[in-house]
DNA sequence: CCAAACTCGTTGTATGTACAACTAATATAA
DNA sequence: TTATATTAGTTGTACATACAACGAGTTTGG
Protein backbone atom coordinates (compact mmCIF):
# COMPACT_ATOMS: atom_id res chain seq x y z
CA UNK A 1 0.00 0.00 0.00
CA UNK A 2 1.43 3.34 -1.22
CA UNK A 3 1.86 5.62 2.08
CA UNK A 4 3.92 8.42 0.47
CA UNK A 5 1.07 10.38 1.51
CA UNK A 6 2.11 10.37 5.03
CA UNK A 7 5.60 10.80 4.21
CA UNK A 8 5.03 13.77 2.06
CA UNK A 9 3.19 15.37 5.48
CA UNK A 10 6.32 15.23 7.37
CA UNK A 11 9.19 16.07 5.25
CA UNK A 12 6.71 19.58 4.20
CA UNK A 13 5.71 19.78 7.81
CA UNK A 14 7.87 22.78 8.96
CA UNK A 15 8.15 25.67 6.67
CA UNK A 16 11.04 26.89 4.85
CA UNK A 17 12.66 30.52 4.55
CA UNK A 18 10.74 31.26 1.81
CA UNK A 19 7.07 30.03 2.95
CA UNK A 20 8.47 32.14 6.20
CA UNK A 21 9.31 35.11 3.90
CA UNK A 22 5.96 35.27 2.07
CA UNK A 23 4.23 34.78 5.50
CA UNK A 24 6.17 37.55 7.13
CA UNK A 25 5.08 39.73 4.29
CA UNK A 26 1.54 38.73 4.26
CA UNK A 27 1.46 40.08 8.35
CA UNK A 28 2.33 43.16 7.64
CA UNK A 29 0.92 44.17 4.24
CA UNK A 30 -2.88 42.86 6.00
CA UNK A 31 -1.40 45.01 8.97
CA UNK A 32 -0.74 47.73 7.54
CA UNK A 33 -3.22 48.28 4.84
CA UNK A 34 -6.14 47.55 6.89
CA UNK A 35 -4.74 50.15 9.12
CA UNK A 36 -4.84 52.59 6.36
CA UNK A 37 -8.02 51.67 5.37
CA UNK A 38 -9.75 52.10 8.54
CA UNK A 39 -8.31 55.59 9.37
CA UNK A 40 -9.34 56.65 5.69
CA UNK A 41 -12.89 55.70 5.93
CA UNK A 42 -12.94 56.98 10.08
CA UNK A 43 -11.35 60.03 8.63
CA UNK A 44 -13.14 61.09 5.55
CA UNK A 45 -16.55 59.25 6.14
CA UNK A 46 -16.78 58.46 10.00
CA UNK A 47 -17.60 55.07 9.51
CA UNK A 48 -15.42 52.19 10.75
CA UNK A 49 -14.36 48.88 8.56
CA UNK A 50 -16.85 46.78 10.03
CA UNK A 51 -19.54 48.77 9.53
CA UNK A 52 -18.76 49.38 5.81
CA UNK A 53 -18.53 45.70 5.90
CA UNK A 54 -21.94 44.91 6.97
CA UNK A 55 -23.28 48.07 4.39
CA UNK A 56 -21.73 46.10 1.54
CA UNK A 57 -22.91 42.34 2.61
CA UNK A 58 -26.43 43.37 2.82
CA UNK A 59 -26.59 45.40 -0.51
CA UNK A 60 -25.11 42.63 -2.16
CA UNK A 61 -28.10 40.51 -1.95
CA UNK A 62 -31.26 40.67 -3.19
CA UNK A 63 -33.98 42.53 -0.94
CA UNK A 64 -30.72 44.19 1.16
CA UNK A 65 -31.55 41.55 3.74
CA UNK A 66 -29.71 38.82 5.50
CA UNK A 67 -30.03 36.69 8.71
CA UNK A 68 -27.79 37.27 11.90
CA UNK A 69 -26.24 33.89 11.73
CA UNK A 70 -25.97 34.23 7.67
CA UNK A 71 -24.50 37.92 7.93
CA UNK A 72 -22.01 36.73 10.99
CA UNK A 73 -20.57 34.25 8.62
CA UNK A 74 -19.93 36.99 6.17
CA UNK A 75 -18.50 39.59 7.41
CA UNK A 76 -15.96 37.20 10.19
CA UNK A 77 -17.69 37.75 13.32
CA UNK A 78 -19.56 35.78 16.20
CA UNK A 79 -23.16 35.27 16.73
CA UNK A 80 -22.71 37.90 19.40
CA UNK A 81 -20.20 39.97 18.11
CA UNK A 82 -22.61 40.72 15.04
CA UNK A 83 -25.30 41.05 17.99
CA UNK A 84 -23.91 44.08 19.59
CA UNK A 85 -22.35 45.31 15.94
CA UNK A 86 -26.34 45.57 14.48
CA UNK A 87 -27.32 47.18 17.95
CA UNK A 88 -25.20 49.85 17.55
CA UNK A 89 -25.61 50.73 13.35
CA UNK A 90 -29.50 50.02 14.43
CA UNK A 91 -28.94 53.24 16.81
CA UNK A 92 -27.83 54.73 13.90
CA UNK A 93 -30.51 54.10 12.05
CA UNK A 94 -28.71 52.07 9.26
CA UNK A 95 -30.09 48.74 9.44
CA UNK A 96 -33.10 47.54 11.12
CA UNK A 97 -33.70 44.36 12.67
CA UNK A 98 -37.14 42.70 11.08
CA UNK A 99 -38.64 38.93 12.21
CA UNK A 100 -38.61 36.13 9.63
CA UNK A 101 -42.24 35.39 9.53
CA UNK A 102 -41.08 31.19 8.08
CA UNK A 103 -38.36 30.96 11.81
CA UNK A 104 -40.19 33.20 14.66
CA UNK A 105 -36.66 31.95 16.06
CA UNK A 106 -34.98 34.06 12.82
CA UNK A 107 -34.63 38.14 12.58
CA UNK A 108 -33.20 39.65 9.24
CA UNK A 109 -31.20 42.61 9.39
CA UNK A 110 -32.27 44.76 7.27
CA UNK A 111 -30.42 47.90 5.09
CA UNK A 112 -32.47 51.16 5.00
CA UNK A 113 -32.29 53.76 2.62
CA UNK A 114 -29.98 55.53 5.24
CA UNK A 115 -27.76 53.02 4.97
CA UNK A 116 -27.28 52.59 1.44
CA UNK A 117 -27.00 56.23 1.30
CA UNK A 118 -24.11 55.48 3.65
CA UNK A 119 -22.94 52.93 1.96
CA UNK A 120 -22.68 54.87 -1.38
CA UNK A 121 -20.93 57.67 0.02
CA UNK A 122 -18.65 55.38 1.87
CA UNK A 123 -17.84 53.31 -1.43
CA UNK A 124 -15.97 55.70 -3.41
CA UNK A 125 -13.08 56.30 -0.56
CA UNK A 126 -12.84 53.06 0.47
CA UNK A 127 -12.33 52.04 -3.08
CA UNK A 128 -9.91 54.81 -3.76
CA UNK A 129 -7.67 52.98 -0.87
CA UNK A 130 -7.78 49.42 -2.04
CA UNK A 131 -6.18 50.80 -5.49
CA UNK A 132 -4.49 53.61 -3.70
CA UNK A 133 -2.59 51.34 -0.88
CA UNK A 134 -3.00 47.87 -2.33
CA UNK A 135 -3.71 47.73 -5.95
CA UNK A 136 -1.65 50.38 -7.04
CA UNK A 137 1.36 48.90 -5.95
CA UNK A 138 0.79 45.33 -8.02
CA UNK A 139 1.29 44.55 -11.62
CA UNK A 140 -0.92 42.80 -13.68
CA UNK A 141 0.88 39.55 -13.46
CA UNK A 142 1.23 40.31 -9.11
CA UNK A 143 -2.18 40.65 -9.00
CA UNK A 144 -3.11 37.75 -10.53
CA UNK A 145 -0.86 35.42 -9.02
CA UNK A 146 -1.81 37.07 -5.62
CA UNK A 147 -5.42 36.14 -6.31
CA UNK A 148 -4.16 32.84 -7.38
CA UNK A 149 -2.46 31.77 -4.49
CA UNK A 150 -4.66 32.92 -1.75
CA UNK A 151 -7.57 31.27 -3.25
CA UNK A 152 -5.49 28.15 -3.08
CA UNK A 153 -4.99 29.13 0.59
CA UNK A 154 -8.50 29.58 1.14
CA UNK A 155 -10.19 26.63 -0.46
CA UNK A 156 -7.03 24.38 1.25
CA UNK A 157 -8.08 25.38 4.39
CA UNK A 158 -11.90 24.63 3.82
CA UNK A 159 -10.73 21.34 2.58
CA UNK A 160 -8.84 20.67 5.57
CA UNK A 161 -10.53 20.58 8.39
CA UNK A 162 -9.18 19.03 11.35
CA UNK A 163 -10.34 15.26 11.34
CA UNK A 164 -10.40 13.75 14.43
CA UNK A 165 -8.22 10.29 13.89
CA UNK A 166 -9.39 8.70 17.39
CA UNK A 167 -12.72 9.19 16.50
CA UNK A 168 -13.20 9.49 12.94
CA UNK A 169 -17.28 10.99 12.10
CA UNK B 1 5.12 69.97 -18.86
CA UNK B 2 4.40 66.63 -18.74
CA UNK B 3 1.63 65.64 -16.41
CA UNK B 4 1.27 62.23 -17.14
CA UNK B 5 1.41 61.13 -13.84
CA UNK B 6 -1.72 63.25 -12.38
CA UNK B 7 -3.18 61.75 -15.24
CA UNK B 8 -2.28 58.32 -14.42
CA UNK B 9 -3.16 58.57 -10.96
CA UNK B 10 -6.70 59.38 -11.60
CA UNK B 11 -6.95 56.85 -14.30
CA UNK B 12 -6.00 54.34 -11.93
CA UNK B 13 -8.22 55.96 -8.83
CA UNK B 14 -10.23 52.90 -9.00
CA UNK B 15 -9.87 49.14 -8.47
CA UNK B 16 -10.56 47.01 -11.44
CA UNK B 17 -12.15 43.63 -11.43
CA UNK B 18 -9.20 41.93 -10.38
CA UNK B 19 -7.45 43.75 -7.81
CA UNK B 20 -10.65 43.50 -6.28
CA UNK B 21 -10.69 39.74 -6.49
CA UNK B 22 -7.08 39.82 -5.23
CA UNK B 23 -8.10 41.65 -2.36
CA UNK B 24 -11.06 39.89 -1.02
CA UNK B 25 -8.67 36.45 -1.11
CA UNK B 26 -6.53 38.33 0.85
CA UNK B 27 -8.94 39.32 3.51
CA UNK B 28 -10.82 35.82 3.35
CA UNK B 29 -6.96 34.04 3.47
CA UNK B 30 -5.81 36.11 6.62
CA UNK B 31 -8.67 35.75 8.65
CA UNK B 32 -9.02 32.27 7.94
CA UNK B 33 -5.53 31.38 8.69
CA UNK B 34 -5.05 33.86 11.50
CA UNK B 35 -8.41 32.16 13.00
CA UNK B 36 -6.75 28.44 12.83
CA UNK B 37 -3.19 29.14 13.93
CA UNK B 38 -4.28 31.00 16.93
CA UNK B 39 -6.71 28.12 17.62
CA UNK B 40 -4.05 25.83 17.60
CA UNK B 41 -1.79 27.76 19.43
CA UNK B 42 -4.38 28.12 22.32
CA UNK B 43 -5.50 24.68 21.97
CA UNK B 44 -2.26 22.56 22.01
CA UNK B 45 0.15 25.22 24.15
CA UNK B 46 -2.33 27.41 25.82
CA UNK B 47 -0.62 30.56 24.43
CA UNK B 48 -2.10 33.08 22.56
CA UNK B 49 -0.24 34.17 19.16
CA UNK B 50 -0.12 37.91 20.57
CA UNK B 51 2.15 36.16 23.15
CA UNK B 52 3.91 33.95 20.97
CA UNK B 53 4.66 37.18 18.88
CA UNK B 54 5.99 38.79 21.55
CA UNK B 55 8.35 35.80 22.72
CA UNK B 56 9.42 36.09 18.96
CA UNK B 57 10.86 39.74 18.79
CA UNK B 58 12.34 39.29 22.46
CA UNK B 59 13.86 36.44 21.19
CA UNK B 60 15.44 37.52 17.86
CA UNK B 61 17.61 40.29 19.56
CA UNK B 62 21.12 40.39 21.15
CA UNK B 63 20.46 40.10 25.11
CA UNK B 64 16.53 39.38 24.50
CA UNK B 65 14.95 42.58 25.55
CA UNK B 66 13.78 45.71 24.09
CA UNK B 67 12.45 49.05 24.70
CA UNK B 68 9.01 49.25 25.27
CA UNK B 69 7.77 51.95 21.89
CA UNK B 70 10.54 49.33 19.57
CA UNK B 71 8.40 46.33 21.16
CA UNK B 72 4.90 47.89 20.32
CA UNK B 73 6.09 48.65 16.49
CA UNK B 74 7.20 44.82 16.04
CA UNK B 75 3.99 43.85 16.62
CA UNK B 76 2.26 46.02 15.59
CA UNK B 77 0.22 47.42 18.96
CA UNK B 78 -0.33 50.94 20.49
CA UNK B 79 1.59 51.55 23.48
CA UNK B 80 -1.03 50.73 26.11
CA UNK B 81 -2.07 47.98 24.38
CA UNK B 82 1.46 46.84 25.00
CA UNK B 83 1.37 48.01 28.72
CA UNK B 84 -1.42 45.48 29.40
CA UNK B 85 -0.34 42.76 27.13
CA UNK B 86 3.25 42.92 28.97
CA UNK B 87 1.88 42.79 32.53
CA UNK B 88 0.15 39.78 31.80
CA UNK B 89 2.86 37.90 30.36
CA UNK B 90 4.81 39.59 33.03
CA UNK B 91 2.22 38.37 35.57
CA UNK B 92 2.86 34.54 34.27
CA UNK B 93 6.82 35.19 34.45
CA UNK B 94 7.77 35.17 30.79
CA UNK B 95 8.97 38.43 30.06
CA UNK B 96 10.07 41.53 33.33
CA UNK B 97 10.27 44.66 33.19
CA UNK B 98 14.21 46.14 33.71
CA UNK B 99 14.44 50.25 34.17
CA UNK B 100 17.10 51.89 31.76
CA UNK B 101 20.07 52.71 32.90
CA UNK B 102 20.84 55.11 30.00
CA UNK B 103 17.41 56.79 30.55
CA UNK B 104 15.74 56.67 33.41
CA UNK B 105 12.27 57.03 31.51
CA UNK B 106 12.64 53.96 29.67
CA UNK B 107 12.01 50.61 30.51
CA UNK B 108 13.47 47.36 28.89
CA UNK B 109 11.62 43.93 28.43
CA UNK B 110 14.13 41.55 29.25
CA UNK B 111 12.86 37.75 28.00
CA UNK B 112 13.07 35.11 31.18
CA UNK B 113 14.01 31.58 30.80
CA UNK B 114 10.41 31.10 31.54
CA UNK B 115 9.59 32.52 28.64
CA UNK B 116 12.19 31.41 26.16
CA UNK B 117 10.86 27.77 27.32
CA UNK B 118 7.63 28.64 26.41
CA UNK B 119 8.32 29.89 23.13
CA UNK B 120 10.94 26.61 22.59
CA UNK B 121 7.60 24.69 23.18
CA UNK B 122 5.54 26.65 20.71
CA UNK B 123 7.40 27.45 18.13
CA UNK B 124 6.73 24.17 16.63
CA UNK B 125 3.37 23.96 17.02
CA UNK B 126 3.00 27.78 15.06
CA UNK B 127 5.81 26.83 11.82
CA UNK B 128 3.61 23.56 11.59
CA UNK B 129 0.24 25.83 11.15
CA UNK B 130 2.39 27.84 8.82
CA UNK B 131 3.26 25.07 6.61
CA UNK B 132 -0.26 23.24 7.21
CA UNK B 133 -2.59 26.00 6.63
CA UNK B 134 -0.64 28.30 4.44
CA UNK B 135 2.65 27.20 2.53
CA UNK B 136 1.57 24.03 2.43
CA UNK B 137 -1.25 24.82 -0.21
CA UNK B 138 1.69 26.95 -2.74
CA UNK B 139 4.05 26.14 -5.28
CA UNK B 140 7.27 27.38 -4.83
CA UNK B 141 6.61 30.14 -7.78
CA UNK B 142 3.34 31.09 -5.54
CA UNK B 143 5.31 31.31 -2.80
CA UNK B 144 7.75 33.45 -4.27
CA UNK B 145 5.11 35.36 -6.17
CA UNK B 146 3.41 36.28 -3.38
CA UNK B 147 6.70 37.53 -1.13
CA UNK B 148 7.53 39.47 -3.91
CA UNK B 149 4.07 40.91 -4.62
CA UNK B 150 3.38 42.00 -0.56
CA UNK B 151 6.78 43.37 -0.20
CA UNK B 152 5.75 45.84 -2.87
CA UNK B 153 2.95 46.74 -1.30
CA UNK B 154 4.64 47.06 2.14
CA UNK B 155 7.23 49.28 0.54
CA UNK B 156 4.34 51.48 -2.07
CA UNK B 157 2.83 52.14 1.83
CA UNK B 158 5.92 53.32 3.86
CA UNK B 159 6.69 55.59 0.79
CA UNK B 160 3.05 56.83 0.19
CA UNK B 161 2.87 58.35 3.35
CA UNK B 162 -0.36 61.38 3.42
CA UNK B 163 1.16 64.57 3.08
CA UNK B 164 -1.00 67.40 4.39
CA UNK B 165 -1.16 69.84 1.11
CA UNK B 166 -2.77 72.17 2.98
CA UNK B 167 0.36 72.76 5.59
CA UNK B 168 3.18 71.33 3.90
CA UNK B 169 6.02 70.20 6.33
C1' DC C 1 -48.28 13.57 19.28
C1' DC C 2 -44.56 14.31 22.51
C1' DA C 3 -40.05 14.49 24.36
C1' DA C 4 -35.37 15.11 23.24
C1' DA C 5 -32.14 17.34 20.47
C1' DC C 6 -31.02 21.05 17.90
C1' DT C 7 -30.90 26.00 16.12
C1' DC C 8 -31.35 31.13 16.46
C1' DG C 9 -30.27 35.13 18.54
C1' DT C 10 -29.37 37.65 22.96
C1' DT C 11 -27.21 38.37 27.38
C1' DG C 12 -23.62 38.14 31.25
C1' DT C 13 -19.00 38.31 31.72
C1' DA C 14 -14.13 38.47 30.65
C1' DT C 15 -10.53 39.88 27.71
C1' DG C 16 -8.15 42.80 24.66
C1' DT C 17 -7.32 47.16 22.39
C1' DA C 18 -7.22 52.24 21.43
C1' DC C 19 -7.24 57.26 22.49
C1' DA C 20 -6.42 60.95 25.43
C1' DA C 21 -4.60 62.69 29.56
C1' DC C 22 -1.08 62.28 32.79
C1' DT C 23 3.74 61.88 35.24
C1' DA C 24 8.43 61.68 34.92
C1' DA C 25 12.61 62.27 32.44
C1' DT C 26 15.25 64.20 28.78
C1' DA C 27 16.46 67.42 25.06
C1' DT C 28 16.42 72.03 23.07
C1' DA C 29 17.03 76.88 22.92
C1' DA C 30 17.14 81.61 24.47
C1' DT D 1 20.52 78.17 33.22
C1' DT D 2 16.10 77.90 33.08
C1' DA D 3 11.75 77.67 30.41
C1' DT D 4 9.75 75.08 26.81
C1' DA D 5 9.11 71.27 24.03
C1' DT D 6 9.60 66.44 23.36
C1' DT D 7 9.66 61.60 24.59
C1' DA D 8 8.62 57.12 27.39
C1' DG D 9 5.50 54.67 29.59
C1' DT D 10 1.18 54.17 32.46
C1' DT D 11 -3.58 55.00 33.58
C1' DG D 12 -8.73 56.17 33.04
C1' DT D 13 -12.18 55.26 30.10
C1' DA D 14 -14.74 53.56 26.24
C1' DC D 15 -15.39 50.37 22.74
C1' DA D 16 -15.26 45.91 20.41
C1' DT D 17 -15.14 41.09 20.47
C1' DA D 18 -15.42 36.21 22.14
C1' DC D 19 -17.24 32.30 24.91
C1' DA D 20 -20.65 30.15 27.57
C1' DA D 21 -25.24 29.98 29.20
C1' DC D 22 -29.83 30.95 28.30
C1' DG D 23 -34.92 31.29 26.46
C1' DA D 24 -37.62 30.65 22.67
C1' DG D 25 -38.72 28.19 18.56
C1' DT D 26 -38.16 24.21 15.45
C1' DT D 27 -37.02 19.57 13.98
C1' DT D 28 -36.67 14.74 14.68
C1' DG D 29 -37.59 9.90 16.31
C1' DG D 30 -40.43 6.93 18.60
Amino acid sequence: MRNYLVYDRRMAQLPGTATLNAWQAFLEAHARVIERLEADLQAERGLPLAWYDVLVQLSEVPGGRLRMTGLAGAVLLSKSGLTRLIDRMNGDGLVERCPDPGDRRGTFVQLTPAGLGRLREAAPVHLRGVQEHFGAHLSDADTRALATALRKVVAGLAGGERHDLVNPA
